[in-house]
DNA sequence: AAAACACTCAATCAAGTGATTGAATGATGT
DNA sequence: ACATCATTCAATCACTTGATTGAGTGTTTT
């Protein structure tokens, strides 16, 4: 621990704990690439296990797997039809993590002023 | 894998492997309580090390540890001043990521339509 | 220069994560 | 009803991750 003094830190809230948690469960979801790419994927069309497999050059279990996990937290929904299960992104504000996601992954290393 | 012929699929192309590696990585950094607690307070203060554990009511090597992979990922800023060290957001972008994040973590499951 | 302070490093260890395989479910066509 | 196709489930296993502890680095104070 520390010793210094440091004035005012009563005024400083902490974030909200459950929101904080539920928060990163989200981003932890998004945090992976194979995961990421499937989003990106479904964020341009609605698409079934089969064509993902297919576009990513996966096998199915795994494919499916990751699709349940981003189920899970709610980040896509699922639609049956006939023989296929087609996905898509859950609402909007996915869509808008994911672009500001690959937009600051685009950025140019800000190596620009400090360390 | 699959039998059935999916019309159009060569049309679709898959996401930039390399910048969905580097997004996930990023989502990756903020999928953990811990670290999106800090990221929170420092993106209403600059704050050191001590302060950020006080806050948290945490152990030093511990808030240092995480500070150090969100430093690897680049989504904070360090900045020595006498014997304390000072972490800020890396950049704007970090701080509407996070927003967007927690935005999307409290609302209030979009349960409306489907299953 | 020695002591005190703020922080980081390094190593160990437990727990979580994701890939893989084969079996099970659910829908359609014959 | 049976066979087939699309998808999911379940279990194993290797790998990664994060907490924890004690030692080390850099800075200020006396």
């Amino acid at each position: 621990m520390s010793d210094c003094e440091h004035a005012k830190i009563e005024k400083i809230e902490v974030a909200d704990s459950e929101l904080c948690e539920r928060a990163a469960a989200i981003f932890r979801a998004l945090g992976d690439p194979n995961r990421l790419k499937l989003l990106c994927l479904l964020s341009k069309k609605e698409l079934c296990v089969s064509e993902l497999t297919q576009i990513l050059a996966d096998n199915v279990p795994a494919v499916s797997q990751r699709l349940k996990l981003l189920k899970l937290e709610r980040l896509v929904k699922q639609r049956r039809q006939g023989k296929h299960i087609f996905y898509r992104l859950a609402d909007a504000h996915i869509q808008l993590l994911i672009e500001n996601g690959l937009a600051h992954g685009s950025e140019p290393t800000t190596d620009s002023n400090e360390e």
